[in-house]
DNA sequence: CTCGATCCCTGGACGC
DNA sequence: TGCGTCCAGGGATCGA
């Protein structure tokens, strides 16, 4: 459940941690989630990280060219370029030392020049990793919308307004807005007092924008408390966030609205598990609420 | 074009 | 204690 919150305190830390390390040699695990695993192995050893880069929940950790002095091998591919890490649902990365027994399910160690490895772990491999040279880098991030912390008004209300999809469907489309999970579009929804099964072009420019604040004030403070820590996430020193206590609809099934004691609700709205109030947050006309199998029962199918 | 459904994967929660 | 089932969810893909 990384999402931009948590993405951009993972990057905070590794530009603490590893900025200016150069990468030894690389050792792979399971490698069904990496684009080009032999890309990995061929092309990072040598480099210096030498920026760390968020953009939506990925995170771009830039790597130097590569130079005869420090690479014995004359390199393919000398050019700049860029590891590209999506976390996923459950990835992590931070560096260890060497020596540190691996943690289960770690499938990428870079070892660095100060004898630490970069390592990246993930249970259920829903992350991605990828070598990228310039060119594949500036294709791979063609498509994505707007950062949700940038956005403009009017850029906003212009990415929701024509559609018909859900709001919800839209705050979680990347290609809308970069960044945005299901947390934080339950989170934002809430606060503007918006029902998450909304259509974008049934929003006044007035809503837009309420939800455009809640958004970015949302966003912004949980930055300030290291994102949310629900499952397992951990940052880059192994720390859970804070914010997941400030959660306002999100997990909040059956407990009070905390503006006007309903209980919060429960419903699959764009395929995802919404969490609403239906009290503050009036469904949209044609909206059934239908009642949600209790946790843990069977499940009709 | 738009959008919903399905699948990928594993750990943990829960029912029995 | 152990076994089976469901659920979490970002994103790719497919079909209506």
């Amino acid at each position: 459940m990384p999402e931009l919150p948590e993405v951009e305190t993972v990057a905070r830390g590794l530009r603490q941690a590893v900025l200016g390390r150069r990468i030894i040699s690389v050792t792979l695990g399971k490698t069904d989630f990496i684009d080009d695993p032999a890309a990995l192995e061929e092309h990072l050893p040598g480099r210096r990280i030498e920026a760390v880069e968020r953009y939506g929940k990925f995170m771009l950790l830039r790597l130097s060219a590569v130079n005869g002095k420090t690479c014995v091998a004359p390199a393919a591919d000398p050019a700049p370029a860029a590891l590209l890490v999506h976390l996923g649902m459950t990835g992590q990365i931070a560096p260890s030392p060497a020596a540190q027994p691996l943690e289960k399910h770690t499938h990428v160690c870079m070892l660095l020049d100060d004898g630490r490895e970069l390592r990246y772990t993930d249970a259920r491999r829903f992350g991605r990793i990828a070598y990228l040279t310039k060119a594949l880098l500036a294709e791979e991030l063609t498509g994505f919308g707007a950062d949700p912390l940038e956005v403009s008004k009017e850029e906003f209300a212009d990415r929701i307004s024509g559609r018909r999809a859900r709001i919800k469907s839209l705050l979680l489309d990347q290609s809308v807005l970069r960044g945005v999970g299901n947390i934080y579009a339950d989170e934002s929804l809430w606060k503007a007092k918006i029902h998450p099964a909304r259509l974008g072009v049934k929003l006044s420019r007035k809503e837009a924008e309420k939800l455009r604040r809640a958004l970015q004030v949302i966003l912004q403070k949980a930055i300030a408390l290291r994102g949310s820590s629900i499952s397992d996430f951990l940052d880059a020193e192994g720390e859970p966030g804070e914010y997941q206590r400030h959660h306002r609809a999100y997990g909040r099934e059956g407990k009070n609205c905390y503006r006007c004691k309903t209980p919060i609700r429960r419903a699959i709205v764009a395929g995802r598990s919404s969490y609403f109030c239906p009290r503050c947050q009036p469904s949209p006309r044609g909206f059934a609420l239908l009642p949600l199998p209790r946790r843990g029962k069977a499940k009709k199918r």
